[in-house]
DNA sequence: TTGTATGCGTTATCAT
DNA sequence: ATGATAACGCATACAA
C-alpha cells in the first residue's frame, strides 16, 4: 500500500478561494483578514479537505511538535505507564510522541538519538542507564531515574526516601530482621539510591539486615538458593524482604510460597513501583508506589520549557506506601 | 529548554569541503562520486556533525519512514505488547512510530488520524473500534481486530477457531457443563468471533452452554452475581468458564476463590491474549495465545506494502492453547 | 488589508 | 563525474 500523490496544497486552496497565497496562510495561522476573505479560504479548505503538511511547516519554522520517547521495552509494566503518562501530556499540548524501544542496546539507543536529531525532534525524554550515550546539545534531552550530569535534568522519584519508608512500614509491622534484594544494572542510578534509603532506615531502627545484589544477568535461582540457606528448616535470618521493584517481588512471593512459608504471616515483602494488575486493578504486592504521572508531567514540562529558563539539575518526587497483600496491616 | 539554532546543513558540508551542494548530496546517498571528492565530503561531515535534516528530506521525496500506531492505551497489557512488536518491527526497516493513545475515544481517534495525515505519515496502523472513523484514503490505513470493509486490510488472531479451542480443551479436561462470559463494545469486530467458536464447539461435543454478556461500561459485579446464582451451596450450573480476555478470567477466578471454589479443581477457567505477568514470565491464567509477534509483523508489511499489490481484507493468525494453573493438564 | 517574492534544506535535472 | 539551478509546501518580510 503505496501513498497516493497531491494532497491538495496551500497554492490549491489560494485557487479554489480565488486569494493569494499569502492569504491563506494568514488564515490558517490565525492573523486577521477581511471577513470575506476569511469565509472563503476556509470553504474551500473545506471542500479540498485541506491538510497543512507539517513538513513543509517544520521546515520553515524549525519547530516540529514532535518528542522522541526512548524507553528500553513496553514489556515491563512499569516502562508502558511511563510511555502512557507522557503519552497523555504531550497530547494535552498537542505534542506528536515518537516511540523508541532500545531493548536497553546501547546502539540502538545511540542509533534512535541520531535518528531523532535526523528527525529535528523539538527534545528528547530518555530513560536509559547508557553511561555513554551522547546527544548533541542543540537537543533538549531529559532523563528519567539515571542522573547524566547537571546540564541534563534528571527526574525519578525520591528513591531514597522510599528506600526508607519500605524500611520503616515492614519494622511497623513487626519485622525484627530485614533483607534487601536488588537486580538489575550496576551503573550508578537513581534506584540504586532505594538500598541506601533501606540501609540507613534499619540502622536507625537498629534492626539488622543483610544484602543480596545480583548484577544483571544472573540467573534468578540464585535468589532461591540465598532464600533456601537463610529460610529453610524453621530458619529465619530475617522476617521482611525489600525488593527493589514489584517484578522481583512477585517472583520471590511464589520462591517463597513453593518453599512452604505464608507471605505475611511468615515473611513480608514490599516491592516498589506500584504496579497495578491490568493496568488499573489491585497492586501486586504491597509496595511503594512511584508517582507516574507526576514525573510524565514534570517531564513533558521540562523539556516543553524555554531552554534560558535553567532547569534544575535533579527533581526527585514523593513517593507513598500501598498496602497488596504481602504485608501484614 | 528550548532548541538551538543553526544546525549545519549541507550547504555548510559542501563549503568545509570545497564541493558543490549536489555532490555532498550524492555521497549521503550513495551515488558514485569521485574517491577524493567523497572522502572530502565524509570528512567535513564528521566534522561537522552533519545530520540530515529528515523535514526537509521528506518535504521533497513525500516519503517520511513514520507510521502512526493507534491504540487505546498502554495500560492493557495486549496493547503495550501490540505496540512494542509493531516497533521493533518498524525498527528493523529504518521506519519511526508515531504512538498515538486514544483513550477508546472517538474524537481523540479522529483527531490523530488528521494529525498523522498532516504529517505525511507513510501509513497508519490502527486498533480501534469506532465504526466512524474516516480516514482519508491516500493514507494507507490497516486495522487490528476491527472489520471496516474490503479496501481496509484487517489483521487478527483467528478469533472463531481460538474460541473452538477453549471449548475443546475445557472438555477434554473433562468439564460437562460450559460458560461463555464477556464484556467489551457490543459493536461488531473481530473479538466477537471467539464466542461463536466456542458455542459451535460445545453443539458439535452437545455440551450445554450458559452466556452472560455484559455491555461496556456495567459494572464487574454483575459478573459476580451470575456466579452465585449458578453456583453457590453447591449448585454447579458449569464446569468450566471461557472468558474472552485474560484480563477478566483474572477478576472471575479471584472471584470463584472469593466464593470458596477452587480453580481448577472445582471450576476450569480459560482466557484469551496469553498475557504473560510482567510480560515474561509465567502465563497468567490458562488461556488462547494470540500470535502477537505475527499480527504486528503483517501489519507492518501490509501497510508498507506497494498499494497496487492488492492486499487481502482479512487475515487470521493461528492461536494456541497454553496451560496456566486454571486448567486440570 | 492583500498580494508577491524569497528562503527553509533537500533532491533531481540539466548543462558543463 | 561535477556543479548550478529549480522545485517541494509553507511562512514571512515587504511592497502594493
Amino acid at each position: 500500500m503505496s501513498k497516493q500523490n497531491s494532497a491538495p496544497t496551500m497554492k490549491d486552496v489560494a485557487r479554489e478561494a480565488g486569494v493569494a497565497l499569502g492569504t491563506v496562510s494568514k488564515v490558517i495561522n490565525g492573523i486577521p483578514v477581511g471577513e470575506s476573505y476569511r469565509v472563503r479560504v476556509e470553504a474551500a479548505i473545506e471542500k479540498l479537505n485541506y491538510r497543512i503538511n507539517s513538513y513543509a511547516q517544520g521546515l520553515k519554522s524549525n519547530k516540529t511538535y514532535t518528542i522522541a520517547v526512548m524507553v528500553p521495552n513496553l514489556v515491563s509494566p512499569y516502562f508502558c505507564k511511563v510511555v502512557n503518562c507522557i503519552n497523555r501530556e504531550l497530547a494535552k499540548r498537542s505534542y506528536r510522541m515518537l516511540l523508541c524501544a532500545t531493548d536497553y542496546d546501547p546502539e540502538q539507543e545511540q542509533a534512535y538519538v541520531i535518528m531523532a536529531e535526523q528527525q529535528k525532534v523539538d527534545g528528547i525524554i530518555c530513560l536509559s542507564y547508557n553511561p555513554k550515550l551522547q546527544v548533541s546539545p542543540q537537543t533538549p534531552l531529559i532523563s528519567i531515574d539515571r542522573y547524566f550530569g547537571a546540564h541534563i535534568p534528571c527526574v525519578a522519584s525520591d528513591n531514597f526516601g522510599g528506600g526508607m519508608l519500605a524500611a520503616q512500614k515492614l519494622i511497623e509491622n513487626g519485622c525484627k530482621r530485614l533483607a534487601f534484594l536488588r537486580i538489575g544494572s550496576r551503573l550508578t542510578n537513581e534506584p540504586n539510591k532505594r538500598r541506601d534509603g533501606f540501609v540507613q532506615a534499619c540502622e536507625a531502627a537498629e534492626i539488622p539486615c543483610i544484602m543480596k545484589i545480583l548484577d544483571d544477568g544472573t540467573p534468578y535461582e540464585a535468589f532461591e538458593d540465598f532464600l533456601q540457606e537463610h529460610l529453610a528448616d524453621g530458619k529465619r535470618d530475617f522476617d521482611g524482604i525489600f525488593c527493589v521493584t514489584d517484578a522481583l517481588a512477585h517472583r520471590i512471593t511464589g520462591s517463597l510460597k513453593k518453599m512452604g512459608l505464608r507471605v505475611p504471616e511468615d515473611i513480608q515483602v514490599i516491592g516498589f513501583d506500584g504496579l497495578q494488575a491490568f493496568g488499573d486493578l489491585e497492586y501486586l504486592c504491597s509496595t511503594i508506589v512511584q508517582p507516574v504521572e507526576e514525573i510524565a508531567r514534570t517531564c513533558v514540562e521540562l523539556v516543553l520549557e524555554d531552554r534560558d529558563a535553567k532547569s534544575p539539575s535533579l527533581i526527585c518526587l514523593p513517593v507513598h506506601y500501598a498496602p497488596g497483600g504481602t504485608t501484614r496491616e
